[in-house]
DNA sequence: TTGATAATGCTAAACGTTTAGGGTGTCAAG
DNA sequence: CTTGACACCCTAAACGTTTAGCATTATCAA
């Protein structure tokens, strides 16, 4: 059977392309008895429009894209429900971009994946970490509105809207936290600066680390949890003493940590405390359950999927004006989140929730 | 600035758009001169081809989708991963599509989804669960390949390729293994038959507990962790005792159960064993590490992105010879996969793996 | 010199929609 | 009988690529 056009269904109806099209739209300038006409017909000789003439004609851009590089990552899920969520109403599809091969983020796939959204005229981006420059400037001129969720824009653009969670203070609580059982040795394992969260989370705990004159170290790994196990077994491999408590930077890592842990049989809290960014569903499940920072992914995703049709919105508006099709960025785009601690018993605390 | 097209390439070059295409495309009939020219003015003059023009000029079908509506199942990152390992090399791209409104399947979203997939001409699909026979009838009309993974066609299309785990010797084995600890009283918890391999799984299962004379309940709820808590909630009430033996249908289930033992203080596996099916990351980290049986996700993933490539290849060569363009469903790409039933705490045994 | 062959590139016609600009018919008001 | 307003519909020209069908030039053997 050869595939139908929208010429067929004209041939069928007696009706030119022109009130098809309309029919079929919804678009005013067609009779009730027409359009139904061509709907009844439509149907029965199954037409399917063809998405690559529409969008070709129209120019129309109506899907938006989410970046992401670390799809295993628990709050990837409940930021994802968040923009389906918001934006299951506004009829936009979301196309989800990953750009990770085996765990770990490529700036190769980085630069194929924005090419591929320029070419199909993609509306917009929420971007979950912080693009390369050059892929940022590509998209802006192209006029691709990008928001940034858990995470910033690169450092000479910080225009860019955000939705993050307020990280500097959130590890501050971490770091009283963790203090407050007088831990003095502190290490703290955190993925790549790609994910700019990892500046912030970092400057926290090393500020509640120097106040309460606690030794930290810093030990960076790949985003991954394989990555996290080497790395820590690399590290603690000649160490004298165990640190008195693991901050791990993120759910990835943390599965990493655990392992390590059940795999040289180290105790948790009485060897080693343990506490994580990041909430996910099986924490309060765990041997032993664990003290946690969660952040509230599914309200950041559906805020920034929120700012980002706003901005689209308004492009398409100044675009009938005949006005600049730029993005516009205004300041209260960028929104931070609070955060908070979930203290279960990982940390040496003997209460559950 | 207006955006560039390849008139503005071709301008810019003093060549035709004819062998600004070719050049850009990489076919031939172009001097290496005149191509590294072009190459070279198209990115400085930042040219990107617009994908709807070439699609509906081409009528080519290169990305593939696949459906999903349980994307909080553990098995479905590992699935991913799997079709993106195989496809990297094809130059397929792969876009998901979510049919689950807040973890519950809808059908409504199903239709959409289907619809925009013939829209824009999707080369295949993969479906992680059994289409309505209404969208199998119609992507067969436009002559869109389905492969099914872990899940079975509907009834009256079983000629469809599929790449399933064999869930009645999988259930069988876990029946044997937990009659083997002299339980009784099984109770079965399980998701809807919209995901097909519910019935296999519950025929082993059924099957065993026959053999061994053991009692067996069903309980069905919605395919997520807060349904499960809640029908065990409903089930458990008002019953005299608790099962000797609980087995979770599936990943968001488990959770659920969990989550009921948890809040109603029964300890695992003392009160009450627990099996589940579908291993995961956390599973040996938790209190107690859960014995689970263990399909090999990854491999199903890319067994069916290799068969969905095979006869999408298979299509375009017989289109090219004028032949039909209907999929061609070989016998031998209906496959099972062995499971593997990995031994923890939670059946009752004391050993770890 | 000639004819054959290959290499390169051009023109113009698709692909399947949407839509500007116009045409027809009806009806009420002047 | 005009005129204007309105509802409905049509024709034809886009949108930005790819590609069939030629045209031109260069190369080479006879």
């Amino acid at each position: 059977m050869r595939r139908k056009t929208m010429r067929d269904v004209s041939v069928a109806t007696g009706l030119s392309t022109y009130t098809v099209s309309r029919a079929l739209s919804g678009a005013d300038g067609v009779s009730a008895e027409s359009r139904a006409h061509v709907l009844k017909v439509a149907r029965e000789i199954g037409y399917i429009p063809n998405r690559a003439a529409q969008e070709l004609r129209r120019a129309n851009r109506d899907s938006i894209a989410v970046i992401t590089a670390s799809t295993s990552n628990s709050y990837y899920l409940d930021l994802m429900e968040g923009i389906h969520h918001e934006l299951r109403s506004t009829g936009r599809a979301v196309i989800v971009g990953d750009i990770a091969i085996d765990g770990a983020y490529s700036a190769e796939l980085e630069d194929q994946l924005v090419r591929r959204l320029i070419e199909s005229r993609t509306a917009g981006v929420i971007a979950t970490l912080t693009l390369t420059p050059e892929n940022l400037k590509l998209l802006d001129q192209w006029d691709v509105p990008v928001v940034f969720v858990d995470s910033d824009p690169p450092e000479d653009a910080r225009h860019y809207p955000s939705v993050t969670t307020d990280n500097y203070a959130a590890s501050l609580t971490v770091g009283h936290h963790i203090a407050s059982h007088g831990y003095g040795n502190w290490l703290l394992l955190m993925y790549p600066g790609k994910w700019s969260t990892r500046f912030e989370r970092e400057r926290g705990i090393r500020e509640a680390a120097a106040k309460h004159s606690a030794d930290l170290t810093v030990v960076e790994c790949e985003n991954n949890d394989l990555a996290a196990q080497k790395a820590l077994t690399l590290h603690l491999e000649g160490a004298a003493r165990l640190p008195d408590v693991l901050i791990a930077g993120n759910n990835p890592l943390l599965l990493g940590a655990l392992r390590y842990c059940r795999a040289k049989e180290i105790g948790i809290p009485d060897n080693m405390a343990v506490v994580s960014f990041d909430d996910f569903a099986w924490a309060p499940l765990m041997d032993p359950p664990l003290t946690v920072l969660d952040e509230d992914s599914k309200s950041i995703g559906s805020r920034a999927a929120a700012t980002l049709t706003a901005i689209i919105e308004q492009q398409i508006e100044s675009e009938k004006r005949n006005q600049s099709t730029k993005p516009d960025y205004k300041p209260e785009y960028r929104q931070q989140m609070p955060a908070r601690l979930v203290v279960r018993r990982s940390c040496g605390c003997a209460s559950a929730t």
